[in-house]
DNA sequence: TATGAATGAGCTTTCATTCAT
DNA sequence: AATGAATGAAAGCTCATTCAT
């Protein structure tokens, strides 16, 4: 929509940003962050390595960038998805599970440079990287929690246990079902788990 | 007990290791595998670099027998909780979820070094390292799901959820209160929280 | 000759690759591959230790090349000095002696290194770097073997002895008088001793 | 003889000394000076490490002893047969030949490190190690001139060559044929093929 | 006197980054 | 603006040597 408003160079800018993200989210998610070098990151983008300087600052600053991007659109798909207002809460954070399978499912590359940077390897890296991803991480989940407060509210779920608990809690399951699927999808197929686990989450526990 | 059986020689031999496990443990949790020299092991543990090659043969067997001694420790006392015979089923997830509490709390380090292994991060050292890690995982994994099973056997429990689902999500739901309360102590107390959730989880979903 | 075919950057490489064969044939031919480190390389080549691996794999690799690039000019002279077809067999032989001793006489260092190759020291690297030089060495030895053949079946020479026997001899005697004179040239000088020596060798022993 | 002086602590230490030198002459033989350590030695001659620093200053004080031993024991054998009266001076240098195949062929270790030394590689190891060697060389050079100054002076030879270069050259061409047997024991009989060349050496040169 | 655990200087090699072209 | 040759700090690791036992 906005692209219009940009010239063709910065169009053409963004596409090599893209294309460096592309060859760098392939590289990073198979290998792990020190184990890609610039060199290889260049060469698998078809740029000089010098080119790779102009766009970001370091090798942090790109993979900042790079993990930065993915989250965002892994957010965005997750923040449209419960704040989607057609439908009442239980129907939001069905929506929510949903979304999460879809995004996660159509791109793994991007659950392991997500997990690895939400859960314990991102004290991996140099510190800072992941303030700007966990705060992202916990403003979606008091938007999530604020889901199960408007539905308490409503009366529709019962007070058993505070919001936030309740967001951390679908969220960690949903992880742990998506790490399942990642392993063996076949044997672990992640939206009939889901599904089983939020009918009873729901019929037993949520609704009033 | 049985180092009653060592030499002098042998027993001192141990402790210069668990020395250098000591330094390893407080840097690789801190910082990292990648942002960890062997030097700075060296005068964290207060020997000389070549002494840590008489103990370890490279720095990836160092990182792999320090993580796998974590991981031992960790999940000795996690075997024995479960595995204790006195109480029925319901005692033994909830001694499971207690004792995986204080192992933790009493070892932040372990934590972060123990994430990064099982979730996520694993990927970043070379294959191979989280193979022996992971199989300890699922071995415990199927040692609670067995419990859940029993109890369902028993008619202790409803039979809602495949057991091994039971356990993954026990799991994660225990590692997700862990990672709260990591964050924050005082705002997200473990044991507070964690027994609120189970007492949700027996009474609503699991007791028959 | 060729070198007119060769673009400006691929020449400069050209040079930049002799650059460093100098200082490392200075070196190694001085100290002996042990006693000399790629630091002290680049330094006496003035450039980065970086960019010595931008042109070989690793130090062996680069002792590799130089051997070889050493054995190539000698034993290219000394072939043409046996394959110059103006005159008899024992112009031809007369010729190899002769050029022999230009090549060392001209470049010492090299002497060493050849030296160090062929005989004895070899082993003191790992297997494999000397297979190709005496390949070469011996692919000589059989060409030289084949002038002596010749003259005996154009009844020139004398079938005194088996002409690769005949090889091994002249390569031998002229060795020693190399050795000699890079001792004390004033004392030993090659061109007049070998002379004596040839002069000896062809009126006594091969003349039929 | 005079081991009969010494006491069993002496003797004693003389055998340690040996044991030290048997297990280095075969390891520095097979791989070099520098590929092989210290405790490698030790390991092979069954000391501790620092027992051989008992025995010798350092590595480099541990070689050139090996290497005077080794090449003591064979210039005493070489000096024995060129000095044994019975004989005239043809015999003498018969002897010489037949003694030096025969101490060589019994020792190929022995061999490898003399050439090593005496040819080429001497200078792989600091300055100072091959002055002594080359002495002893250069002096037996010198008694094997002296036998053919003998021989010119009554009248047996032919004076057809400064008698030091004669040396030089029955040197270098028995080395030669023993480099060529070391290489291939049945196709280069060493004891046929230098009898053959000094029946040519001595019929067509020397002989008045 | 013999031992071998401990030492640390110094080696080879990698790779993020720069800058002249 | 793009290039990629050159850089050099810093890593992992070895091994000759020492010295307390």
């Amino acid at each position: 929509m906005e692209e219009k408003l940009l010239t063709r160079k910065e169009r053409e800018r963004l596409t090599r940003r893209d294309e460096i993200f592309a060859a760098a989210l392939r590289l990073f998610s198979e290998k792990g962050y020190h184990n890609v070098s610039m060199h290889e990151i260049a060469e698998k983008a078809e740029f000089a390595i010098g080119t790779l300087y102009k766009f970001f600052e370091n090798k942090e600053a790109l993979y900042k960038a790079l993990v930065m991007d993915q989250a965002s659109k892994f957010h965005d798909a997750l923040n449209s998805a419960i704040e989607d207002i057609c439908g009442d809460e239980v129907q939001r954070i069905r929506k929510y599970v949903k979304a999460k399978g879809e995004v996660f499912m159509e791109n793994t590359a991007m659950i392991r440079l997500y997990f690895a940077e939400t859960r314990g390897a991102s004290f991996n890296i140099k510190a800072g990287l992941d303030t700007e991803i966990r705060q992202m991480y916990e403003e979606f989940l008091h938007k999530l929690a604020s889901v199960f407060e408007s539905g308490i509210k409503k009366r529709l779920f019962k007070k058993i246990l505070n919001p936030y608990y309740l967001a951390v809690a679908i969220d960690s399951l949903t992880n742990a079902f998506l790490l399942l699927w990642l392993d063996n999808p076949e044997k672990h197929p992640y939206s009939e788990n889901v599904d089983t686990m939020m009918k009873i989450f729901f019929e037993n526990i949520m609704l009033a």
